[in-house]
DNA sequence: TTTTAATGTAAAGTTTGTTTTACAAATATA
DNA sequence: TATATTTGTAAAACAAACTTTACATTAAAA
């Protein structure tokens, strides 16, 4: 599964440390997630879409 | 987090283990979402809201 | 160029999602 | 009512998401 948060990330000049941290996981997992190696839970898509005021099939694509 | 999976089962008049079959998951699965043990992973909501033609927030609820 | 901030990555461990097997309870059908 | 189908649930095992710690690399700033 494809997704924008590093995009989205740049936009509103987030470092990931401070995405983290506004949705409530590690460093590591927004780490992992831009990198493509595991999909966040459906709690964390909705925290993440909710910050970023979007739907969440904006910014996660599936396949 | 809610969701509205049994009353669109209903409409569209599937069991559990059809709709877990058409999901790729098992019917123990979809009875524990409907009954909210768990969330669905992020791409078994996918699943699920592209069978029912919804969007992800249309049928799943965050709290 | 040196230092600091940001990112990439990895291993070990915990938690959550999912499967399989199995059975009991509820609902529909004969 | 008897039988079959559907739903609820539970335990053991496994997979995926996530944390923590730790360090190396890259980019930005002094």
């Amino acid at each position: 599964m494809k997704n924008k948060i590093k995009i989205l990330r740049a936009e509103h000049e987030l470092t990931q440390q401070q995405l983290a941290e506004k949705v409530d996981v590690s460093r590591q997992t927004i780490n992992a997630i831009e990198k493509g190696k595991f999909d966040p839970s459906l709690p964390l898509a909705f925290k993440i879409s909710k910050l970023f005021n979007m739907s969440i099939e904006e910014i996660f694509q599936n396949e």
